[in-house]
DNA sequence: AAGTCTGTCAACCGCGCGGCG
DNA sequence: GCGCCGCGCGGTTGACAGACT
């Protein structure tokens, strides 16, 4: 059994709203509000339309002060900054931005900021769907561009000579914030064959692979015992990199090292910021 | 010039939640 | 406590425009 319908489908108009539907909306609410009730709305301003339907028509598009067209750079941040944080929850990032719809910032995310984030020019075509992007460079400058972020706000990280199972940060003062391996793996998988990273934001990776560079990020965020991982192509983390759990209860983005003779020669750079 | 592909964005859909009787 | 109803949210779809072959 499934749930009544919310208005009768078959005397209800759908697809994009006419000039003459939107001032009646418009006009109807101007002058009486939406009094509390959405079903009942478009009956009594003489539309034929879903309750819901007008709901979104007025939230999205007609209530005053929504703000349209391009977003700022520090729209950018705030958005990236909360989807970092609390994930996809469009209406919260939209109670953060003035003007703008839960919707517009999901569309935006989804077409755009997404793709900015992750080195892809928005012209790529016809491409492989794999991401290489042409230089560590090109990704830096991207981030910068995009984010207006500097060093030491991003910061690379390298290999340690002396120490193959660990990256650090150039930056001593921000060292600790993000540690990729170490000397006592902190999860693990059963054979000891993963380390984990305990704690991350965007991250930017570099690979050899093969003959050719390949670089993808992913955005890494968690509060240590819940994590969560999107972005990179392919769905998200590509090999040797994975995302999984631990036999100690935490998850988190894992090297694996059986997908990779020898993580310090594959591995470059890591981005983060 | 025509056909195909891709990106964008408005709108729809289904579900969870809270209020109310 | 239970069921119904409406609202709000996030994910998805589809129309359209523009780029590309």
């Amino acid at each position: 059994m499934g749930r009544a319908p919310c208005c009768d489908k078959a005397n209800v108009k759908k697809g994009p709203w006419s000039p003459e539907e939107d001032s009646k909306l418009k006009e109807y609410i101007d002058k009486n509000g939406t009094g509390g009730n959405w079903i009942a709305l478009p009956h009594k301003a003489g539309l034929k339309r879903c309750g819901k339907s007008c709901r979104l028509r007025w939230l999205n598009y007609l209530r005053p002060n929504i703000k349209h067209g391009e977003f700022s750079p520090e729209e950018d941040r705030i958005i990236f900054t909360l989807f970092a944080t609390i994930g996809s929850r469009w209406s919260i990032i939209a109670s953060q931005l003035p003007g703008r719809t839960d919707n517009d910032i999901k569309n935006y995310w989804n077409t755009k900021l997404k793709k900015k984030l992750l080195g892809i020019p928005p012209t790529q075509r016809k491409q492989n769907q794999q991401l290489f992007l042409p230089s560590l460079q090109a990704t830096t400058s991207l981030l910068e561009e995009t984010l207006q972020i500097s060093p030491p706000d991003l910061l690379l990280l390298q290999p340690q000579a002396h120490n193959h199972h660990q990256y650090q940060m150039k930056d001593s003062v921000n060292s600790g914030v993000l540690m990729f391996g170490g000397h006592e793996p902190s999860c693990s998988s059963s054979d000891g064959s993963s380390t984990q990273i305990s704690y991350g934001k965007e991250l930017e990776f570099e690979f050899n692979a093969g003959d050719q560079n390949m670089s993808f990020g992913s955005y890494v965020y968690g509060d240590g015992s819940t994590w969560g991982v999107v972005g990179g192509g392919g769905g998200g983390v590509q090999p040797p990199l994975e995302v999984g759990s631990s036999n100690n209860g935490g998850n988190g983005l894992y090297w694996n090292e059986s997908n990779s003779a020898n993580r310090s020669s594959c591995l470059k750079n890591m981005y983060y910021y």
